[in-house]
DNA sequence: TTCCAATATATCGTGCGCGATTTAATAGTG
DNA sequence: CACTATTAAATCGCGCACGATATATTGGAA
């Protein structure tokens, strides 16, 4: 009988993902170091460059956080100076998040990142574009399952 | 001019990843909860059930994690009586992972957890294999660029 | 042998990330 | 109107993840 194909990490499309999601913060810390942000806060900042005054809860929709994990990130993006938090006068339960001048001017500075990072991956927007297609609809699958 | 299309999370290559690191850790959680693992220590207990008796180092380099984040783990699988950790006599600087009898049990229980994740994906093999070779192109490209 | 560089873990501080809980405000219902 | 359920943030505890540093062992060179 066959002598059972031991599973290795290297076996399993999880660990490809895993091992993706190092390589690319690994890549975008020198490139976030100047501007003195992490990853996450990286991506909130984009979130508010594409349309700033934003309560936490349609942020972390956007990027699929939970308050607990926003609240503290927002706070020191604040103490950095880049954004102000505010209670909605509509609605007190909200607390709007805001770009401050500094960290609308950030947007211009960060606008190389993007090329950077594409010009990494060695790959044409051809490819970049099937690539995604296919995470889309895995990403797709796995929400599906729950 | 043309309006500059804002850059918004979703177009970003990145955050698809991340957004799949996300979507693989809910579909491992109720997964693994009946072992009692988490996802970083079932890769832990993956490696180890691929090969026993591995220094904490050479776990670090299957996984691409530190020792820093190794040690407090593994001594958690110690705690949950999953491994022992004992140092090498013939170099008293490595600590030796070895499964227990307890951890070397868990190995049955958990093989139906790859079958599970697969069925999820709503991918066929060949389709799987096509993603992953994208993947490990990308990674291979990420890494290079450093 | 003695000293020094390299190696292997461990420790510490900071920042995610999430589940569970808390607090406060709003919306609905009788 | 009073009461209740729902919603939005914040807080807490735990576990990863990494950079920087510390400690101890090994291997080599003078």
């Amino acid at each position: 009988m066959p002598q059972d194909p031991k599973l290795t990490p290297d076996d399993m499309l999880c660990f490809d993902v895993y091992a993706m999601q190092q390589a690319f913060n690994r890549l975008y810390k020198p490139l976030l170091a100047p501007l003195g942000l992490t990853y996450p806060q990286y991506l909130v900042m984009v979130v508010l460059w594409s349309e700033d005054q934003m309560p936490v809860g349609r942020i972390g929709a956007r990027l699929g956080l939970e308050s607990s994990t926003l609240t503290p990130l927002i706070k020191r993006l604040e103490l950095a100076g880049l954004v102000t938090r505010s209670r909605d006068l509509q609605d007190e339960r909200k607390v709007a998040v805001t770009l401050t001048q500094r960290g609308r001017a950030m947007e211009t500075q960060a606008r190389e990142i993007p090329r950077c990072v594409e010009a990494s991956t060695g790959m044409d927007s051809a490819e970049i574009a099937e690539l995604r297609g296919r995470l889309a609809r895995l990403h797709g699958a796995l929400t599906a399952a729950e």
